[in-house]
DNA sequence: AAGTGGTCTAGACCACTCT
DNA sequence: GAGTGGTCTAGACCACTTT
């Protein structure tokens, strides 16, 4: 019944892989040190080399280790860290309600960024955008979710005609129609007051609460290049998430 | 220098995982379906076992597969999805400023869950808890970062008498006392207009904008036992988290 | 009993990194 | 050139699931 354990019944690899972990905890490989070799392990143990990489890689996995052809095994972890995370499949899963919703009531601004907007952005002045100011509503085109606005790279302005027929994030589009892959999104989450004029695009009182989302998207090289500004009513939008704890294995 | 190439030059494990996922995508092998076998596989390609397997631990690394002992090796995805992930260590670094701040001025109430209470917290009703109600301060113990109320299962209770040493979540508090595992954590947002007791407390007007975050903590079984509610003033305080594209493999 | 994937051995050659 | 991890073979036994 008890899996706990893992001494006797267990696949010898398990065992040595157990074993080595346990020297790292308790020190007797440092951090940054390396394993001994393959061949020194297996003479040590007297196992056989398949058995001894398979006991490596189990602590590969577990983030304990890395290994280097030509360089050896490195400790890069003393204890196989406690992961918790949040996964999503897909950039529209981020907006939960993207894929139900459309923006409507475009305006598109062609802007270049000066100090402020810069700054506020965290690019550098000059930098030319497609500004996208647009409300998000659902299906039933009641009351609009947000109010948004978005600043895109000028490279991508092209995806300004293909918007209305597009439901879900831009960010998506994008990917679509330049074949650029996003590889990370940043995320900030805020309360603020909605000002007037948003506040009368979203038919809600001035002054009212609302949740401010600021995302970034970055390309391959790493380099934002959409800049996403969504402002919901405080009663009408929450945003969920659930972390997970990731066993190490 | 491309490594697009993955025809000539690559290890025979992934050209025959490249070859076995286009003929998933191609639906060769429908989701849902069985891959020949192990030995099927060797024959076919004139791979040795190993060169085999390898290829199907790449399949099965990213998640076109799963394999069971005695069933086989089963297609449960046509396209290796895209994952975005966010990751945390620990759990007090969800609460990016907890390490840095202490909770002061606690109120401690034991209650019994009504319909009500139930209702909000996703519980049934009956359940006895112990309730903090506290602040929670910078350490220079200036305008608190934020107003907090939990609801912590009546078992951990003992918490109580720790709980002013103790810098950082109590989730991890309760971890260390109780040998409770931590291992889903759920967490929503929202933004809300700051009611006059709070609003005092923290030192801002009342009915200015408050983000809400709702986090729920459960342990080894699936069950949450503690739920926390912070709110913190609007212009003090955002949330920030990266997603990391996880390449698959 | 037959078939599957999981573990394991002994031995080989190769690509990479360092000195 | 010596040592490292990466790839690969041929063969074996085992644990598990289904018939």
């Amino acid at each position: 019944m008890d899996k706990i354990n893992l001494g006797l019944g267990a696949p010898r690899y398990q065992q040595l892989a157990q074993a080595i972990a346990d020297s790292i905890s308790r020190g007797e490989y440092p951090v940054g040190s390396l394993l001994p070799g393959e061949e020194d392990l297996c003479r040590q143990f007297n196992f056989s080399r398949f058995t001894v990489r398979e006991a490596l890689r189990h602590l590969q996995e577990t983030g304990l280790v890395t290994r280097r052809q030509g360089i050896g095994t490195t400790v890069i972890a003393s204890t196989p860290t406690r992961k918790f995370g949040h996964m999503i499949e897909s950039i529209d899963q981020l907006q939960q309600y993207a894929s139900e919703t459309r923006l409507i009531d475009h305006v598109f601004e062609d802007v270049v960024a000066d100090e402020e907007l810069a700054a506020e952005l965290g690019t550098t002045p000059g930098m030319k955008f497609l500004r996208i100011t647009a409300l998000r509503v659902g299906a039933d085109e009641s009351k609009p979710v947000a109010w948004t606005r978005i600043h895109l790279a000028a490279i991508y302005a092209g995806v300004r005609s293909s918007l209305a027929d597009h439901s879900g994030a831009i960010g998506s589009l994008v990917e679509k129609l330049y074949d650029q892959k996003i590889t990370a999104i940043r995320q900030t989450v805020s309360a603020t007051a909605i000002d007037e004029a948003v506040a009368e695009m979203l038919d809600v009182p001035p002054g009212s609460p609302g949740l401010r989302i600021d995302r970034t998207y970055a390309g391959h090289d790493g380099i934002p290049f959409e800049f996403a500004t969504s402002i919901h009513p405080g009663p009408r939008f929450s945003l969920s998430m659930q972390l997970d704890w990731m066993s190490p294995g």
